[in-house]
DNA sequence: TAACTTTTTGAGTGTTTGTTCAAAATTGCT
DNA sequence: AGCAATTTTGAACAAACACTCAAAAAGTTA
């Protein structure tokens, strides 16, 4: 028998690119067939349909996003958040910034792709609730609840407010006053 | 000469909701004229082209939206703010909800329709500035930039957070601590 | 090398998209 | 009532859409 002559993962971080920039009403399936190479036959026999690929996309961007996470709280609860912040803070400069593809996700599909968005969502709230735990084991079980929805609120703060380029001390001193239990570095 | 046989107002009133809650890309033309009652022609005839319905819709919303932020901001500088952010708090509860139509836009248009993404972006500048220049008349303007960037992403966390549902009483306590300076009600 | 399986190809499917237009209907003016 | 300007109608348009499929190519195994 044959082999695919790609590597479907590298194709998958190339979707992730498109979707998460254009989302997936503005990405055609003609889009990814002139940014990744492949004709339609071979796009369809690896990955099904067009929400099957966005699927596997997503699926993929989530798991790099929480490992992201589990590094950073490798170092700390408070400190892994903060560098967390931190980092997304600092990727709001980049050009191209395109806030995060699930929160983008989960905004652009409510209505019309309830499975997907539901999806999006379910991440969301997969990740809140792995800073509550670690929040109470550092800072108690009765404030984690509370701290977990700020850190969230937070995150969802940068990321839309990043395509505003807005100056980046006064983000982060904005966390520092909204956030003032975390381990903040002195400046 | 003829007169238009239907209100101008009360159809964009409907092409916001197709377009905020489906986004631009999600919605077509047939949506249009099957939620308006309106066939093609009279559409096009009257308001141009989907771009420029966008663009007349979005005006309206982001109208309305600056019209509310004024009328809050009548009872005081803090007191409007308070205000503000509890009427969306609560707003996140209700079926149907829909994040903020500029948001939205912002998120989902930056790469596919960079000009109705900038008008987005332009509206959330100038809502970021008024709040800043009221801000500075009540708390001093060395803590305005800091004061209206935390208003500013506190909202848009609450516009992204309440699709997840999370308890109000949680959210709420979560915005008290953020925001301290506020003049929130005691509980 | 031959048989077998899987993948690749690219033209082609039917549908939906945004938009147009000539003809008919409607309204205001004289 | 008659004329002119405008709006409404709905069928039709080309382009773009997601997706398919029979044939050719390529890889694996014996």
């Amino acid at each position: 028998m044959a082999k695919a002559q790609f590597d479907k993962d590298s194709i998958l971080d190339k979707t992730i690119m498109l979707f998460w920039q254009q989302g997936y009403h503005g990405t055609s399936m003609q889009d990814v067939t002139a940014t990744t190479g492949l004709k339609p036959g071979s796009l369809y026999n690896s990955f099904g349909n067009k929400e099957q690929l966005f699927v596997a996309s997503l699926e993929r961007y989530a798991q790099r996003s929480a490992d992201k996470m589990k590094l950073a709280m490798s170092h700390g609860t408070g400190e892994g958040i903060v560098m967390l912040l931190t980092d997304m803070v600092a990727a709001r400069g980049k050009k191209d910034y395109a806030s995060c593809f699930i929160i983008k996700t989960q905004l652009e599909l409510t209505r019309t792709e309830p499975k997907l968005a539901k999806l999006a969502g379910d991440y969301l709230s997969r990740t809140k609730a792995q800073y509550k735990v670690a929040i109470a084991s550092e800072y108690g079980e009765a404030l984690s609840e509370v701290y977990a929805t700020s850190v969230m609120m937070a995150i969802f703060g940068i990321r839309v407010y990043g395509y505003q380029q807005p100056n980046e001390a006064d983000v982060l001193e904005s966390l520092r006053l909204s956030l003032h239990w975390l381990p903040w570095t002195k400046h």
